[in-house]
DNA sequence: CTGGGGACGGGGCCC
DNA sequence: GGGGCCCCGTCCCCA
């Protein structure tokens, strides 16, 4: 352990890294390969996993659940993430705007938020070279959230100034998002200092855009300095959706953690559970280093504490990875060409000053028109490399044959916003009567009907009253006599679908829970439809047909089945690829339903008469038929619902 | 007592 | 924001 030297046998090839970061990064901007898109704002972008997992410890928390990620506009901007995810897979940091201290501690602020240590090293470095770097307590922050120490995230702010003021605190808002009493952090130049939409560039610049995809047509919520506590707000006066997603929310190192995992999650709604560094409230509401206060510890302190708790990427430790790269790249390094390489770190043994050319991408960063082109064909993948639908929406997995269609798909920002949110489980709409909190506005003021007993919708033949219409649409079913949802197996009927749905469970489902053993049902049901051939469209018999199939539940069972359905399709007129693909979509089939075929011996011939015969002796349960059915498969007539003994 | 059906409330989610 | 639909769950009644 900790041995760098390869034994001597081995063949190590200098250039290797780089190459690979190359080609990742091409990939990249080709879409090729993305298993990512992260929302910042009004931006997406699309990335691999594996790389902002080995990059950046919080990223790494979000990828292992989710292929989109949303981070909060109020910690990273679209440009300012553009650049990171240009470092994270190029390791240089470019630079629009010269002398650019404040975007730099905008990316400082970022990159903290974010927990890439090589960026932040790299960012302070920059910003002590220019002496706007103010190193005031040590770096990293651990803030409280709600109850006691919840997150001990490293949140840096750069301590700089965009004027001329070299070392000035810029004012912090009163409503400062970030706990200053048991850590330390520095002011946010991006909290009062907007940013360019694109980051780093100043307007009059065309950068490039953050990304192909504008989804500002609907602006995100609010900073969340305007909440009022939930106390506050009148009925009826719903607050605004102000809390960002949890997950923006810094991960919480397991280590520093400690018991208080618990508290994060379960936390009462009072306690704002959910709360975000930036809401106000749970700072205040708590007494200072409620928890034991974590020892002051300087950024390396805490990037050891990573290291310890949660291995993560080269990054980690502060230079070690970078230096590796850097003698690697000392060593094959074309003069000619420079490559990309990962940044230099606040450390002793920096390299000359002629890095920051390359850290800003003077000469090898990326052009407009180049970051323009590749954000232009973010979307797409590598078409020799996928099957038909070549262009994947990560989110949902769709595949569509064209970018144009890819675009349509995932550009509906307001669909997109509000599957986000599914995703995140965020619930930013509070009852303000209750205090439950709901994923979307509509879902909570249908909620707040139900305690304010509004009921606008009432049954003109009985007087009930409901808080939807669809409720009393189902409801009115009862006066009509309507059922429309018919069990496919046994042929009930139901005024309501969650009937029928519950219904099909005691189909599927025995006493104990376990798969029933039903398949006395399901021969019915396969027969049945087999005589629906009558009054069916052949599709339509093969579609119900394959609805059949939920309520078998054993895979060793289905070659059994194979005669019957063979016979079912054959008697459906279907050709044996649709047969076929029947099949397949009776996927379960239970042990049951082989021991009972093998009682309808000889199986499934394809006269219809005998093909159901049971044998002498079965115990056949009699159904209900619907009025196609006159009599029952096997032929012969049968009082409706007995059960009888074949003999 | 138990299983099943009828009716309904509430929340999530998508259009 | 509203509508529609799905799902989960509950209560009540009845055989």
């Amino acid at each position: 352990v900790g041995q760098t030297t390869p034994p001597p046998f081995q063949v190590r090839v200098p250039s290797h890294s780089r190459q690979l970061l190359l080609q990742l990064n091409t990939q990249r901007t080709k879409g090729f390969l993305c298993d990512v898109i992260i929302v910042v704002q009004n931006a997406l972008f699309r990335a691999h996993k594996n790389i902002l997992a080995a990059s950046s410890a919080y990223l790494k928390s979000l990828v292992v659940h989710d292929n989109l990620l949303n981070l909060d506009h109020e910690m990273v901007s679209p440009g300012i993430f553009r650049l990171i995810l240009d470092f994270i897979y190029t390791g240089r940091l470019a630079e629009c705007e010269p002398g650019g201290e404040q975007s730099l501690g905008a990316v400082l602020a970022a990159a903290s938020y974010l927990q890439i240590p090589g960026l932040v090293a790299l960012c302070k470095k920059k910003l002590k070279r220019s002496g706007k770097y103010c190193h005031l307590r040590g770096g990293y922050a651990p803030y409280k959230l709600g109850r006691g120490l919840r997150a001990a995230t490293p949140v840096i702010q750069a301590c700089y100034s965009g004027t001329p003021r070299p070392v000035d605190l810029p004012p912090v808002e009163p409503a400062a998002p970030l706990n200053t009493q048991c850590g330390e952090l520095y002011a946010s130049a991006a909290q009062g200092t907007p940013l360019h939409p694109h980051g780093l560039c100043p307007p009059e610049r065309h950068c490039s855009p953050p990304c192909g995809l504008d989804l500002s047509k609907k602006s995100p919520t609010g900073p969340s300095a305007q909440l009022l506590p939930t106390d506050r707000l009148l009925p009826g006066e719903p607050r605004e959706p102000s809390l960002p997603p949890r997950h923006d929310s810094p991960p919480v190192s397991a280590g520093l953690l400690g018991g208080h995992a618990a508290a994060y999650k379960d936390s009462p709604p009072g306690g704002e559970p959910g709360g975000h560094p930036h809401a106000p409230d749970p700072f205040r509401s708590t007494p200072p280093c409620a928890e034991p206060p974590l020892p002051r510890a300087d950024g390396r302190e805490l990037m050891y504490r990573w290291m310890k708790h949660e291995p993560l990427g080269p990054y980690l430790d502060e230079g070690e990875a970078e230096k590796e790269l850097e003698r690697e790249e000392k060593a094959d390094s074309p003069p000619a060409a420079p490559q990309p390489r990962y940044p230099s770190v606040e450390s002793n043994d920096l390299e000359p000053d002629n890095s920051t050319s390359e850290e800003t991408g003077s000469s090898e960063g990326p052009s407009p028109g180049d970051a323009l082109d590749r954000y232009c064909n973010h979307l797409g993948y590598e078409p020799e490399s996928l099957g038909d639908n070549l262009y994947v929406c990560i989110p949902c997995g769709k595949g569509f044959p064209s970018s144009e269609q890819l675009n349509a798909h995932a550009a509906d920002p307001a669909t997109l916003r509000q599957h986000e949110k599914t995703h995140w489980l965020t619930r930013p709409y509070p009852c303000t009567i209750c205090g439950k909190k709901f994923t979307q506005r509509g879902t909570m003021t249908r909620h707040m009907r139900s305690h304010l007993g509004l009921k606008p919708f009432a049954c003109d033949a009985c007087g009930m009253r409901f808080t939807r219409q669809y409720r009393l649409t189902e409801h009115m079913r009862i006066h009509s006599g309507e059922k429309p949802y018919e069990c496919q197996v046994c042929g009930g009927k139901f005024a309501q679908q969650r009937n029928l749905i519950s219904h099909m469970k005691m189909h599927a489902a025995g006493p104990d829970g376990k798969a029933k053993l039903d398949f006395p049902d399901s021969v019915y049901a396969m027969a049945r439809l087999t005589a629906d051939q009558l009054g069916l469209k052949q599709e339509k018999a093969a579609e119900l047909l394959s609805h059949t199939s939920h309520f078998l539940s054993d895979p060793k069972a289905m070659e059994s089945l194979y005669p019957l359905a063979k016979f079912t399709a054959e008697h459906l007129g279907l050709s044996q690829d649709k047969a076929a693909e029947v099949l397949v979509q009776a996927p379960h089939l239970h042990a049951e339903a082989a021991r009972t075929i093998e009682r309808y011996s000889p199986p499934y011939s394809p006269t219809p008469a005998r093909a159901l015969t049971p044998l002498p002796g079965a115990n056949v349960k009699l159904l209900p038929f619907s009025p196609l059915h006159t009599r029952p498969p096997w032929g012969g007539d049968h009082p409706r619902g007995l059960a009888a003994t074949v003999p």
